[in-house]
DNA sequence: GATGAATGAGTATTCATTCAT
DNA sequence: TATGAATGAATACTCATTCAT
């Protein structure tokens, strides 16, 4: 009469309190997770972390709170499931416009691509963005954040990598670290906020100035340094 | 004829409910806020904002919650002056530091006058200055942060347009706001974390290469574009 | 004619709550049945009362809350139905034992035999039976246990009355009562709880004195009590 | 402005969470924690520490839950508080009783002495001293009780003691571990609960004859032993 | 019959805020 | 003015029980 015992999904690296107690397996619970996450993702960008309850996000997904349990065991597991989420989405979202690159592109053609995808991402789902961030600093767990981070690190570590010969670099890993944060806080909101008047067009001409003006190459309308 | 009371101070842009309830008129009354703001503070600083209550502050303080009511009309209104506090101790710091600047230096020089003093603000006082981010973005009130970050930009700005005619710049706004954010995220934390390898002067150099290189001038290494 | 459905067992003086739903019928379902009371047994003994939830003896005998239901209507009906087969393993064990007293035996050596079982019974079950006890004071029925102290009290009081004419008791009954409780307080946990340096056989001893010295016999060392 | 810090209650071996918060300073705190005891003794008395919620208590005892957590830090530190409270009413209770007993008296009178007193407590506060053992049991702390129950037996010891001569007692604790749980268990109610019919004339008489016969002496009814 | 998803009332606990002293 | 006792609404979480599949 034993049914077969089903482990608890085990992410490496994430705390119990935060892993999801059990995963739906029949179509009526995976439509009760999937309209739970989405309440708590409403919930999360429109009044943030703190205000968000287990009870306010049990009523918004029409469902008892005793049901949120089944599936998170505490609130702080729920936001962490609501995070991880958007974060595969904006994941998701990238490689498909990073796909577009073509391998031989010259640095500035891909630095836009990859900027204007950001600038994209960010248009779309900024509210909900700065609150996921928020929402990791309280959950003390940055590691999503930076597992994130340190792909898009990464992928523009591997830009620079491949025009090393053009740019002369030093210390790759710092070049990498100063553009991403600098760039980050430009296209998130950083302490001063964007103002309505700078369009993605002209923000997009300034970073990649930024960038390549950093990186020791002048910018892409047609003078080379030494020019 | 009877006077109109309103003893409130009246700061412009500030709601009421974050403004202080009255001022202090006798010593002993400014030595309690005092007591109150600092030991607000400190706790703010160790446990952040969500953990910091009113009954905290009062112990820490050596007060009774009432007479923190006396004072500061709620939490937020607390908290509110705990931050306007730490940001005018800010502005002090740095305004003694940048009074060395001759107002003939090259903007390199004074780039890095400038950019010396926030590092050194942030190694002295930065988990409070965390905490401080993390509390405004609680209040909902950037305002305090803007106006400082504003005074900053302002301050920027002003040696942007000091060196106008070598830099050639179509617009000063928005490359203060390019500069600002992209040091600011480089200085406090941003989205990646400064790495404990990466030093003061390390860090220095290269963000005076950002600014440098973005404005179109060589570092100060001696080449200049041209070279 | 429609036959009249009430498949419900009917044990006298039991109340519904308490009463399971249906008695099995099929192999399986008797598996099922005995699955759950196995490890309700298991948790009641482990946990105690409070903390043996419905959800847990599913999990623990393999088998959905759903079915518990099938067979115990409330969560009381099942720990009635694991502390009455509790009860039964005790009664059966106790009179395996007393069978082997001859009808003639002395007094003396027929409460050892009698206080021997159920100090042994004590010593393999002691902690379900700790357990069973505080059961039953949640249940607030304590028919169960005094049917089987009733069960007990009259065994006692058969041994009495077969020596009736050598005790010369005024109340065979109150005898009885005294006896029964003092015993069972000593050999279960009483308020002092028994120390881990008594062993068996000291106990035994001075239970048997306890007894006779009340009844106003001699202990067994050969003095008559007319000495 | 520092107020004098009142250090908590400190009750050597007592564990923190079991711990009173503080101690009431004014006299309507006074009256606010007697009326919470006095309440709370009730509901256990009246439906046991199971179902005593906090809610429940500050309703009867016309307080606020909050009220409540301003003198005990959790559910099982208000409990420990009831149950040590009325620890101390049966302490000087049977203290009182036992100061009328002559330091000559006979080991028969002495003990009809302590038994009555017993008797006549739990006639008084049976029910109430029922839950409380049951609370003591889901607390996890029989300290309480067993320093009670210590301290009686100690007075029981010290009466046999006393009589050391005339009792030739081969193992005092031993003789009092026996006495002690059996006249607990009859006083109290052990598994056999008292009959109704079963007055405390009658059942002290018994009590002394158990314990006299246990201790090899005759009944006082004016034979001795050896008579 | 069996399953396990869903329910929702119930619990302990916290804390900003008020107010009698 | 200062105190600190009192408030009560709000929150996370549990678990006996029901019911659609």
């Amino acid at each position: 009469m034993p049914t077969t015992r089903k482990p608890r999904p085990s992410l490496p690296g994430v705390p119990d309190r935060l892993r999801p107690r059990k995963l739906p397996r029949q179509a009526r619970a995976q439509a009760l997770v999937e309209a739970v996450l989405e309440a708590g993702s409403r919930i999360l960008s429109d009044v943030g972390y703190e205000r968000l309850s287990m009870q306010r996000v049990a009523d918004v997904a029409g469902v008892s709170p005793g049901s949120l349990y089944q599936y998170f065991p505490s609130r702080e597991a729920l936001v962490a499931a609501i995070v991880e989420a958007q974060s595969q989405r904006e994941l998701a979202f990238h490689l498909e416009r990073f796909a577009a690159i073509p391998p031989d592109a010259p640095l500035d053609e891909a630095l836009t691509t990859v900027l204007r995808s950001v600038l994209a991402f960010q248009r779309e789902e900024g509210p909900l963005m700065r609150r996921t961030l928020e929402a990791l600093a309280h959950l003390g767990r940055f590691e999503v954040l930076q597992r994130r981070a340190a792909d898009a690190a990464a992928f523009l570590r591997g830009l620079l990598e491949a025009h090393r010969e053009t740019l002369a670099l030093d210390d790759p890993a710092l070049a990498t670290h100063v553009l991403a944060n600098a760039v980050h806080s430009l296209t998130h909101d950083g302490v001063l906020p964007r103002p309505a008047s700078l369009d993605d067009d002209t923000l997009l001409r300034e970073l990649v100035r930024l960038c390549l003006g950093y990186l020791g190459q002048r910018r892409p309308d047609g003078r080379s340094e030494a020019g």
